[in-house]
DNA sequence: CTTTCTGCAAAAGATTTGCAGTTCT
DNA sequence: AGAACTGCAAATCTTTTGCAGAAAG
């Protein structure tokens, strides 16, 4: 039984091999994984596949992006992962310490069938983040302002 | 006359010195240099600031960042830029042909203080992008499965 | 069989860090 | 004077590439 990752692969003319399904099968694990840092999902594909090089896993990551599955984001250091490309991802990022919170609730589904419509686009998803600090970092930097 | 980046510098007790005025400048050059991405900064600020090094920069756009003029975001490659971090940005993205869809309506304007309320966060701007495929690419993908 | 993949190791980039000498305040 | 900052070069990461052997279709 092949997962619809895995028939997107071979029928966009892919290969389907071990390597890849194991990749794959990373990125469809449920819920709580949410964040796909490459260093990461190596890790854990390699307990499917022990042998598994990290540049596959690269250009694997890519090819799941290319195919629209995957989506590129970076944290507020830089750092690249990716998300599953379905749906929204809501989060608030906090500049002091960097912190990432997911948010639930989606402000912005009625809002892409209408610019979908609008523009003509097929819309897939989308990506909204919050920026600014976190009641932590706020203390902080009210602190260090009085020293 | 100081910039209010300069002061902003000054007063949150980061030394004034021709390094930082010199990146500090660049980054208030006006409009049409949205993307700062380290190497360009440092090959304009040397205009500037001729002996200015490499990691002076990424040290000024991390101290940027912290006090909030500028935010990190990366391209759909992966690679890091900063943006200022003035109000929000609303975009409809084109995974065929990555072009940009600027919006001018912000749907996330009312939340903002809401979420800010809920979760006692100091607020600044936000990034909300739509992904998704452009009439011309749709029609390539369309003409691309029939081969 | 042919073409595409893989894993490895080396290469290429991008970013960070250690330091000794300088420069703000 | 003293703490902070600088530029450089080396060290770290992260990501990409070149290949020879392996394997999917």
């Amino acid at each position: 039984m092949l997962s619809d990752m895995e028939l997107a692969l071979r029928s966009s003319g892919h290969r389907l091999t071990p390597a890849r399904r194991a990749v794959v099968q990373v990125l469809a694990e449920p819920a709580g994984y949410e964040h796909f840092v490459p260093e990461e999902v190596l890790a854990r594909a390699r307990r499917l596949h022990p042998r598994l090089g990290r540049a596959t896993v690269y250009r694997t990551l890519e090819i799941m992006a290319s195919l629209g599955f995957l989506r590129v984001l970076c944290d507020s250091l830089g750092k690249r992962y990716y998300v599953r490309a379905t749906g929204g991802h809501h989060h608030l990022l906090c500049r002091g310490c960097n912190a990432v919170v997911p948010l639930a609730t989606c402000p912005a589904e009625g809002l892409e069938e209408e610019l979908a419509k609008r523009f003509g686009y097929t819309l897939e998803g989308h990506v909204l983040e919050f920026y600014g600090l976190c009641p932590a970092c706020q203390a902080a930097a009210v602190k260090e302002a009085c020293l």
